[in-house]
DNA sequence: GACCAGGCACATC
DNA sequence: GATGTGCATGGT
């Protein structure tokens, strides 16, 4: 639980009242399911729009044939690998959008996660968005929960809850939603790693469609249920 | 059978 | 800059 620094009444951090409220809710949830840094980054590229049970098959594939590392996904080819990721759906699109991060992984790193983590945050970040394939919240991925930068990830989960109980205004865009918490958390890894799956968390099973989201164990945040 | 899921690139206005 | 569309599997 983090304490607001300046708790007097009028001025309450909303964003950080969310955030103990929904660890008090829910615990911590531990985040991200992976073995290793690499498979967080090959599942931060295949989860794009697609639930996380069709991921975990496409892994297992890579898994099974033992290409889930830097060496065998750059010189598995992209045909070959699209059958693997069959099951995470997109299959093409993410199978040339893993080969253009190990082709960039190679090109930039040698190969190797560590010393691509070794950069400071800006310039990778920029890096990473310059990749065919990787956006923002692809990239924040990587960066919180490969690299362990301490960036906060805006996805349609946090989007949405934060719009909900009106956090935020509704057309504001990634970069604005994500400054505004930056701004309201303290930069900790750990935290972020854990609001964040917090969030996904809660928005699976509210914050959806129906505008009175029953049930809510949010409650009163910002005054509003 | 419709709708959704831990986005992104690209075309068009 | 905003909006629309293709990409695809598997669960509810």
């Amino acid at each position: 639980m983090i304490s607001s620094p300046g708790h007097q009444g009028a001025h309450v951090n909303v964003f950080l009242e969310l955030y103990n409220r929904l660890l008090s809710h829910f615990g911590p949830q531990e985040w991200w399911p992976a073995d290793t840094p690499f498979e967080v980054v090959i599942g931060a590229i295949l989860t794009q729009n697609t639930s996380w049970t069709n991921v975990e098959r496409a892994i297992a594939n890579l898994k099974e044939e033992e290409v889930l590392n830097a060496e065998a996904l750059h010189e598995i080819p992209e045909r070959r690998l699209a059958v693997l990721l069959r099951p995470a759906g997109y299959f093409n699109v993410k199978a040339r959008r893993t080969k253009a991060f190990m082709s960039f992984l190679h090109e930039a790193y040698g190969g190797s996660l560590d010393a691509m983590f070794r950069q400071p945050l800006p310039r990778l970040r920029g890096q990473l968005l310059d990749i065919h394939g990787i956006g923002p919240e692809t990239a924040d991925s990587i960066l919180l929960y490969a690299g362990r930068y301490p960036v906060f990830v805006i996805d349609a989960y946090s989007t949405r809850i934060f719009t909900r109980h009106d956090l935020i205004d509704g057309r504001v865009g990634y970069r604005e939603i994500q400054s505004r918490v930056m701004s309201h958390i303290p930069p900790d890894v750990e935290v972020y790693q854990e609001y964040h799956a917090l969030l996904v968390r809660l928005g699976k099973i509210h914050c959806k469609r129906t505008p009175e989201c029953s049930g809510c164990p949010l409650g009163g945040v910002n005054g509003i249920s």
